[in-house]
DNA sequence: TTGTTGGTATTTTTT
DNA sequence: ATACCAACAA
C-alpha cells in the first residue's frame, strides 16, 4: 500500500480510473494494485480539474484505519484549505452523521447511546430469561439469535418481515426474539451497529425529499473495498448515488472475506445490472509482492469461480522460494517461528517489523506468544480484546452513556452494582417489573419516590442514592464547559477507581487498567477539542462516537516500535510486509471446520489468498502434525490449499504432506458459478 | 438476598 | 487469561 504512494506516474489503467468521471466506475483492484493511490488522487483530480466542491464528494470506508490512512494521503496531495469538507469516513460513522443530522425522522431522541455487540448479547441474554428460554444451549442459542437479527438488519427486514419469512418453529421463535430486542432497544434510546447502516437505508428509501438532500450533498461517492458490501450498504450506495451514478466503486471479488457477517460479493456483479452504462475497469499489475508470490497467489485463487477473471503480475523478479515447514506439534510450530524469525533477521540485516505472522483464529497466537517472549522477541498483537471490550473501559463508558441517555438501560444494569452497592439479581428483577408497569427507564425508576412501598428500606434507599447520584453529575455536567474533570470527579467519587485498586490481582494488572483509564480521559479530551464538525464538539457526540473507534489501535500506531507483527488473517487484509509467516496450514482450521461443513470454502480460499498476497518478498507456511484441540492433542491433515500451490516454487521442510485426494475444485467451482448465474437471472 | 469462592470451559473472522 | 456457573457463607 505504502509503495505505491510513492510512484509519481499512475500506469495507464489506474490513470483511466482516475479520469473517468462520466459514470459510473467499477474498479477491480487486484491485491497490492494500487487502488488506495487511484482513490485519493481521484479525489484530488475531483476538486482541482473537475471542479467539484470538496464538500460534496464522500469516501466511504470499513474501517477506521483505512478512512485515516485515506485522509492523510489525500492531505498530502492536495492543500488543507482545498480538501476542507470533504467527508472520508466509515460506513457506520456516515451513518452515525445521518441520523444525528435527520433525528426527527427516525425513531430516536437526542443522545441516543449505541450499543455494541457485547451490550447486545446481554440484551439479548436478558429477554431469553424473561422468556424463560434460558436452557442449557441458551448460550448456542444466544449466538444463533445474534447472527440471525444481524442478517435480518442487514437485508432491511423489519421483524414482521422476518416473521412472515419463517419457516420453522425455530425461525419463528428467533422473529418473536428479533421483535422483542428491537421493541427494547429503542425504549433505550438505543442503536446497534447494523442499525447505523440499515436505519439511514430506510429513511432515504421513505422519504424522498430527505433522498433529494443527501443525494445533492454527495455529488460523487467513493466506495473502498466494495467487495465487502451487505444489502443494506449497496442500498445505501444506491439511494446516494441516485440514476445518474456518480461513483466509483473499488473492490477486488477474490478479497471478499466477509461474507460471515453478511457481505454480499455478487454485489460487484448486481453493480453491472443495476447501472447497465457502468465501466469496468481492471488493475492487474502488482506493485508489492516477487512473481512467486504472485504465482502462488494465482494458483491458489484460480480454484475459485470467478465473476470477472484476472491475473496478477509484476515486475519485481522471480524472488525467493516459498517454505513450506512441517511442524510436530503447535508447541513446535511457535519454536520454529521464533526461532526462524530469529535467524532470519540476524542473517539478513531486517527489522523486526518487516515480519509478520498471521493466523486464522486469536487463540493461536497464545502460543506464540509464549515463545516469543521467552526468546525476547519483540511484537504487536492487534486483534484480539479491543480496547472498548475491556471490562474497565466499558463500565466507565456506561456511566457517561447513563449520563448523557437516562434511558439507556443497558448501561444502568451495567454498572448499577459495579461497584457493589449491595443491589443484586432479585432486586433489579423487582425495578425491572415496576419499570415496565410504569413506563419507565430503570434509572428513573431509581428516582421514584413509590419505590419504597415496593421494596425492602434498604434496596430502595441504594436506589434513590443511585439515582441521585447520576442525577446530580448530569446537572453538573451541564452546567461546566470542561467536561473531563467532572468526569474523572464522578468516577473518583462513585467508588470505582477504588475497585479498580482492591480488585486487580497483581499490581501490573492494576496499573493497566488505571492507565486504561486514563487513556479514556485524555482521548475524550481531544476528541473534543479536535472534533472535524463544530456540532461535534460536545462530550454527547463524543462519547456516542467513542464506541465505534478503537482507540487502542491508534495508540499502538503511534508508538510504531521496531516489533514484528501477530494479527488474524483477516486483521491483514489492506497491510503488507516483506516477509509473511502463515500458521496453521491444516484442514479444519485453514479452512476452518466451520466453512468445511458449511459451504463456504471458496471464502476460505480467498482469506489463504489475502494472506499470501501480504508478503512482498518471502512468504512461509507452517503446518503442525498434532494440535490442541478441546484439551487433547489430535492428529491433524494438511490444508487442501497445500495442494493447489505451485509445487516447482515451494521448499519443505519437514516431512513432506501426501496427496490429498478431495474434490476436484475446478468442477465443484463450474457448478458454484452455474448456480450463481441462475440466481441473478 | 447478596457476595464470594473455586471450578470449568473457552475461540473464527469485526464495524 | 477471562468469563460464567454452582455452591456456600453472611
Amino acid at each position: 500500500m505504502s509503495s505505491n504512494a510513492k510512484l509519481s506516474q499512475l500506469n495507464p489503467r489506474q490513470q483511466e480510473a482516475m479520469t473517468y468521471v462520466s459514470g459510473p466506475l467499477l474498479v477491480l483492484a487486484g491485491a497490492g494494485s494500487g487502488k488506495t493511490a487511484v482513490i485519493t488522487r481521484k479525489i484530488a483530480h475531483l476538486i482541482q480539474n473537475c471542479g467539484v466542491p470538496a464538500h460534496r464528494i464522500t469516501a466511504m470506508t470499513f474501517t477506521n484505519k483505512a478512512a485515516r490512512e485515506m485522509k492523510e494521503r489525500v492531505g498530502k496531495l492536495i492543500p488543507r484549505e482545498e480538501s476542507k469538507g470533504l467527508t472520508v469516513s466509515t460506513f457506520h460513522n456516515f451513518g452515525l452523521n445521518l441520523l444525528r443530522i435527520e433525528l426527527k425522522h427516525t425513531p430516536l431522541k437526542n443522545n441516543f447511546s449505541i450499543l455494541d455487540a457485547d451490550d447486545c448479547k446481554r440484551l439479548l441474554m436478558d429477554l431469553m430469561h424473561k422468556d424463560n428460554l434460558a436452557g442449557a444451549d441458551s448460550k448456542e442459542l444466544i449466538g444463533k439469535a445474534m447472527r440471525r437479527i444481524s442478517d435480518w438488519k442487514n437485508d432491511l427486514l423489519l421483524p414482521p418481515q422476518a416473521m412472515s419469512t419463517a419457516e420453522t418453529p425455530e425461525d419463528v421463535h428467533l422473529a418473536q426474539l428479533y421483535e422483542l430486542y428491537e421493541r427494547n432497544i429503542r425504549a433505550y434510546n438505543a442503536v446497534d451497529f447494523d442499525d447505523l447502516i440499515a436505519l439511514p437505508t430506510r429513511l432515504l428509501q421513505e422519504n424522498a425529499e430527505i433522498r433529494d438532500k443527501w443525494q445533492n450533498r454527495v455529488r460523487y461517492l467513493l466506495v473502498d473495498e466494495y467487495q465487502d458490501t451487505n444489502t443494506a450498504q449497496y442500498m445505501l450506495v444506491k439511494l446516494l448515488v441516485g440514476v445518474m451514478g456518480r461513483f466509483t466503486a473499488v473492490g477486488d471479488d477474490d478479497q471478499s472475506i466477509y461474507a460471515w457477517r453478511g457481505a454480499k460479493p455478487e454485489n460487484m456483479a448486481l453493480l453491472a445490472e443495476d447501472f447497465p452504462s457502468l465501466k469496468v475497469i481492471k488493475l492487474e499489475q502488482n506493485y508489492r509482492s516477487t512473481s512467486r508470490i504472485l504465482k502462488a497467489a494465482n494458483s491458489v485463487i484460480t480454484n475459485n469461480p470467478h465473476l470477472f477473471e484476472k491475473q496478477l503480475w509484476s515486475d519485481k523478479g522471480h524472488g525467493e522460494a516459498i517454505r513450506i515447514i512441517t511442524c510436530r506439534n503447535d508447541d513446535d510450530e511457535a519454536e520454529r517461528v521464533a526461532h526462524d524469525l530469529m535467524n532470519h533477521k540476524l542473517m539478513n540485516g531486517k527489522s523486526w517489523k518487516d515480519y509478520a505472522v498471521l493466523y486464522r483464529g486469536n487463540f493461536q497466537a497464545r502460543v506464540l506468544e509464549a515463545q516469543l517472549r521467552q526468546m525476547q522477541i519483540p511484537y504487536k498483537l492487534s486483534g484480539g480484546t479491543s480496547f472498548f471490550a475491556r471490562a474497565e473501559i466499558k463500565d466507565v463508558m456506561s456511566y457517561l452513556r447513563l449520563i448523557i441517555n437516562p434511558e439507556d438501560d443497558s448501561a444502568f444494569l451495567r454498572i448499577i452494582n459495579t461497584p457493589k452497592r449491595a443491589i443484586g439479581p432479585a432486586t433489579l428483577e423487582k425495578l425491572g417489573l415496576f419499570a415496565q408497569d410504569n413506563h419507565l427507564s430503570l434509572l428513573s425508576a431509581s428516582a421514584d419516590q413509590r419505590l419504597s412501598m415496593v421494596f425492602a428500606k434498604k434496596a430502595a434507599s441504594q436506589l434513590h442514592e443511585f439515582a441521585g447520584f447520576i442525577e446530580d453529575y448530569t446537572r453538573r455536567l451541564h452546567d461546566n464547559d470542561d467536561p473531563v474533570p467532572v468526569v474523572r470527579q464522578m468516577i473518583n467519587e462513585t467508588g470505582y477507581i477504588d475497585f479498580v485498586r482492591e480488585q486487580a490481582a497483581t499490581p501490573a494488572a492494576e496499573k493497566t487498567k488505571l492507565d486504561n483509564i486514563e487513556t479514556l480521559y485524555s482521548s475524550i479530551q481531544s476528541l473534543i477539542t479536535r472534533a472535524d464538525d463544530v456540532d461535534e464538539r460536545n462530550i454527547e457526540s463524543v462519547i456516542r462516537k467513542l464506541v465505534l473507534l478503537d482507540l487502542l489501535e491508534q495508540q499502538q500506531e503511534e508508538d510504531d516500535t521496531d516489533k514484528v507483527n501477530l494479527m488474524t488473517l483477516h486483521a491483514a487484509k489492506g497491510l503488507e510486509f516483506p516477509y509473511v509467516y502463515i500458521m496453521g496450514l491444516e484442514e479444519e482450521l485453514l479452512p476452518h471446520r466451520n466453512s468445511i461443513a458449511g459451504d463456504s470454502i471458496e471464502e476460505e480460499r480467498r482469506l489463504m489468498y489475502v494472506g499470501i498476497t501480504r508478503a512482498r518478498q518471502g512468504l512461509t507456511l507452517t503446518l503442525a502434525e498434532q494440535r490442541k484441540a478441546g484439551g487433547q492433542m489430535r492428529h491433524t491433515t494438511p490444508s487442501r490449499f497445500l495442494d493447489e500451490l505451485p509445487e516447482e516454487e515451494l521448499e519443505w521442510s519437514g516431512k513432506k504432506k501426501q496427496k490429498l485426494s478431495n474434490v476436484d475444485p475446478k468442477a465443484q467451482a463450474a457448478a458454484y458459478l452455474a448456480n450463481l448465474k441462475a440466481l441473478m437471472k
